[in-house]
DNA sequence: CTGAAAGCGCTAACAA
DNA sequence: TTGTTAGCGCTTTCAG
């Protein structure tokens, strides 16, 4: 059997010719080696047990010869794991993933899935279009993380279509959703932190503040602008909301100048992201305003790269990063231990201070 | 056979209870359905030929109901097909994707290998590190796609690693090397970009430029810097280089403050992205220098969001984006034909001209 | 038009 | 300590 399996792999790569050479297998180590494929496994996969250090080093050594690589595909199916997660990001962009928050995201899970052996499977999916993703027509991962956008009718539609498919869910940034089963959700504190940069706010005794939001809708958003109304209503603060397409710098500029240009100068402007805020201060500033004396501004995230703003942004700093990390480490435990010790984590943030109110 | 594997199935999810459901194989599917597997793998995977009307809704009808999703690693190891590209982004920062050009990179690559049936398996690698990679350790892509960096040795350690696993090899933005077998490479003329930068930049006839570059290499970089070399070589022009850690703003303006303070005032500063162009004109203005009156600024990239600058940079636009869906077409038609067309593929640049020079 | 059967590369239980 | 063997879920001839 071993002779036979060898004299395929020999043929193989003689009769592809200019092809590429086939890839070797157990079998083929195991019969250059003279011992079974059972004993390649159990040096290839570092089983201490019961192989003599004699046989390890030969094994070894004909897998280095041989290039040798474990074909992920057989293992897997033995071992019925994909070792693999999948990641379905719901923006209407193409580019969805030109967004810092996102990038820090998928940077944060990817490092630590790789790290415990995991693979990514990384998917922009359009609004409504989740159903005609490959993971989830298939079977192909051991998990999915979904991060969620729309409105959250809309974003529940995704998270059940994702909870149906009978494997763990984890949910990043959006608030839990009850009777959902095998889901867990991970989040920062938009709203907590929006209340505290509300308060710092307070000390200029603001009349009234705007707030510049995309027109897609983002969970983290939705609570951010929560947390601004629960401590300006209790203060008598009007908060006026503008709407504009944040993927155009000149759309945003142009809502911030509209808004101006019809509205009484509001003491202060906060964007939903960095971004934003800093296209306000440079339109502030073009128009003669000064930040923070007349107008104080602030934003959102903190992102290297989004922060390079005079004066020095007070902003929210977010944790994509972190909630990337923190998901893909929920993930492996729910992996291994069958199921989640928690089912919604929660991570704190903090106001950064820069000069800008 | 049938009837055996069936009790398989309802046994697992009695036996497990509070455990996941085990999901349904294609033996449940038949079992259920009246036919055997060869028929419900036909229509599952759109086969026309050979399948009565009848039989195709029947089958198709318990597939909905069971809520049967192909495994695909059944189906990949009968195929020998991986069904994935593995992306290995060298880069010292494990906020690897925080770079907008990279973001926009995986961003194509991603879609468009989505959009073709195939996933994408991201991994952030640092330098020196390629050789402990999953992708490289395993076989568990069908190619890999690799961005390198670091100087132009290294670079090539990490090229003739992954040629050398025998599977196909695409090279994003790196000059091609010779006798790198099943490789292909993928490019943006960024020298060519840059000597017409440099060339709009002699309209005001500098003695000066200097760029400030990070301390990372960086392929791109390096053909930046070829390309206004060529120009400036040829006018008698002298180029600074100055080298910071890009990955901070402080330390950006901590360098070109440095240099301002020990230099004469050059004609033009470039910055070797636009993040750090616009870090310039902010550390200019702050000095009361007027840009472009006093001082020509210009960068690379002019990916949204890095482009909010006052007065609009002129700046030589990347492909990112399209470098990434280029390359994922490449991989594609090599999968399918087993040979590359061509093996390097070059993207030509153009220049946006805003106000900065 | 449909089904039986072989086997992709690997692991793990069990036998030797 | 090592080897034999039985599949994991799927596709694809080939026979009916």
């Amino acid at each position: 059997m071993h002779s036979c399996r060898q004299l395929d792999y020999e043929l193989g790569s003689e009769k592809r010719g200019c092809q590429m050479k086939t890839q070797p297998t157990i079998h083929a180590v195991a019969a250059r080696a003279g011992v079974s494929t059972a004993t390649v496994s159990k040096v290839v996969n570092g089983v201490e047990t019961g192989i003599s250090k004699a046989t390890r080093l030969l094994v070894e050594a004909v897998v280095r010869d041989m290039g040798y690589r474990p074909n992920r595909i057989g293992r897997n199916l033995r071992t019925r794991r994909h070792g693999a997660v999948g990641l379905a990001i719901i923006d209407p962009s193409p580019r969805f993933l030109a967004d810092p928050f996102t990038t820090n995201l998928v940077a944060g899970l990817s490092n630590q899935l790789n790290t415990d052996g995991f693979g990514l499977l990384l998917h922009g999916v359009r609004p409504g279009r989740l159903k005609d993703c490959s993971l989830v027509r298939n079977s192909e991962v051991d998990a999915i993380c979904l991060n969620p956008s729309g409105d959250r009718e809309e974003r529940i539609r995704s998270m059940r279509l994702a909870s149906g498919l009978g494997q763990p869910l984890i949910v990043i940034q959006d608030q839990p959703v009850a009777d959902l089963p095998n889901a867990c959700f991970v989040r920062q504190d938009d709203r907590g932190g929006a209340a505290a940069l509300a308060e710092l706010l307070m000390h200029r005794d603001p009349k009234r503040v705007a707030m510049i939001v995309a027109d897609v809708a983002w969970p983290a958003v939705e609570n951010r602008i929560a947390g601004f109304t629960q401590v300006f209503e209790r203060e008598g603060v009007q908060l006026d909301l503008v709407a504009c397409d944040e993927t155009s710098n000149t759309a945003i500029n142009d809502a911030i100048t509209r808004y101006l240009d019809s509205h009484d100068a509001p003491d202060a402007i906060v964007g939903q992201n960095d971004q934003i805020a800093i296209a306000a201060i440079q339109v502030l500033t073009g128009r003669g305003l000064s930040v923070p004396d007349d107008i104080a501004v602030s934003g959102f995230n903190a992102f290297p790269f989004t922060g390079v703003a005079v004066p020095p942004l007070t902003t929210v700093c977010s944790r994509a990063y972190e909630l990337g990390t923190t998901a893909a480490r929920i993930i492996v435990e729910r992996l291994g231990t069958g199921r989640f010790a928690e089912t919604d984590y929660m991570l704190p943030l903090e106001v950064f201070e820069g000069r800008s109110i």
